[in-house]
DNA sequence: GTATGAATGTGATAATATCACAAGCAGGAA
DNA sequence: TTCCTGCTTGTGATATTATCACATTCATAC
């Protein structure tokens, strides 16, 4: 990790560092935005009267922990490690809240979810997924939102909810194929890739 | 089924009868669909040089029995009821061909597959879930790919795939609320819905 | 006809998700 | 306080979706 692009964080004290929604694939320094977001959804869900309770809380903060989908059976496994049950509802609950109070999101293609860098705003953002490193960043995008809600129109469907959803590779993970590591096509890299970058 | 919509649809002799995009929500000639669908997929599997194997094959004219999504098992059971094996792998690697082929559509929000109404020509349609009968039309919508691309470049992300996906009611299922059929909040209506309406 | 690679069949198992019910806990009403 | 009520959590069981590994069959080219 002794390259890590991290390295070119910038440091503690530097104000708005990065766009938000592209914040995923950008230096930052994820401690400070980890906390960030947290203070936001915790602020979202005391202004709603929503019960951000220790378990559901955890549930957050492990998924805060790095930009990337994470399985509920990971969260789960995370969540016993925190002293909480380890039966899977407690995992799904927790998630499902979590999503359904505007402070995560569902990430289908992977099956998995990742924190919302939004809490509280109601947003249908575009998931960017890199296959190589799962990280997922948010990208804010009315655009492609409001394209679904015009793609619907004729057909007159009344449209709910959407998930939009992409996939390719992340910045970092170009730069690596490019410099010889991979082979073009590559072998997905660690799935435990840490925080930010 | 004496009350179905379905009753509404075109007679056998009329030429184009809708827009192919919003097929699945609209009055139609099922039967004469599903056959030109199957014979789009054939050529088109024809010309690539893709083999339409007999479970394939079967496995495409089960989805085109209905405009909605199927589960894997779902099929599997319809391939064993013909005769083909009815282990999991069976199912899953005829789908993926078809998917694969451009014949079927994965709709991730239900893990599910349906059938493609645009055999072989590379497109990232908008899938229209409707959440009352669980029909799935296709709408083309390049603005809603486009916009994701947009969504991606300031990122730096290199886009390969998307997943657009919607859920919502169609304006058969909204109808029927609307006739006091259902609360406003109904459940959602009978899985197996038949072919087009 | 035989070698080859693709496709299929089958048993086993992994990964994801939900159900049902008991127990605990916070808040308000009596 | 005590009780009631509804929400939340814990737990065991089970349902649903998806993949692996390996043997066999089949189509095709040689």
């Amino acid at each position: 990790m002794a390259d890590d692009p991290s390295s070119k964080r910038h440091a503690e004290g530097a104000p708005e560092q990065a766009p938000d929604q592209a914040i995923a694939f950008t230096a930052h320094d994820h401690r400070q935005c980890q906390a960030r977001i947290l203070a936001r959804a915790e602020a979202h869900c005391a202004s709603g009267g929503l019960r951000l309770t220790p378990v559901r809380r955890q549930t957050l903060e492990i998924l805060l922990e790095a930009h990337r989908a994470m399985g509920a059976y990971e969260v789960l496994e995370r969540l016993a490690d925190h002293g909480f049950g380890s039966q899977p509802p407690v995992a799904y609950r927790a998630l499902d809240f979590l999503v359904e109070a505007g402070c995560a999101h569902r990430v289908r293609r992977v099956n998995g979810y990742t924190a919302c860098m939004h809490p509280g705003e109601r947003h249908d953002p575009v998931l960017l997924i890199c296959e190589g490193c799962g990280m997922v960043a948010e990208s804010p995008s009315g655009g492609a939102r409001r394209a679904v809600g015009q793609a619907a129109v004729p057909l007159e469907f009344q449209l709910e909810g959407v998930n939009i959803e992409g996939v390719g590779m992340c910045p970092a993970c170009l730069a690596d194929d490019g410099e010889g590591i991979g082979d073009g096509k590559g072998a997905p890299r660690s799935k435990d890739a840490g925080g930010g970058r």
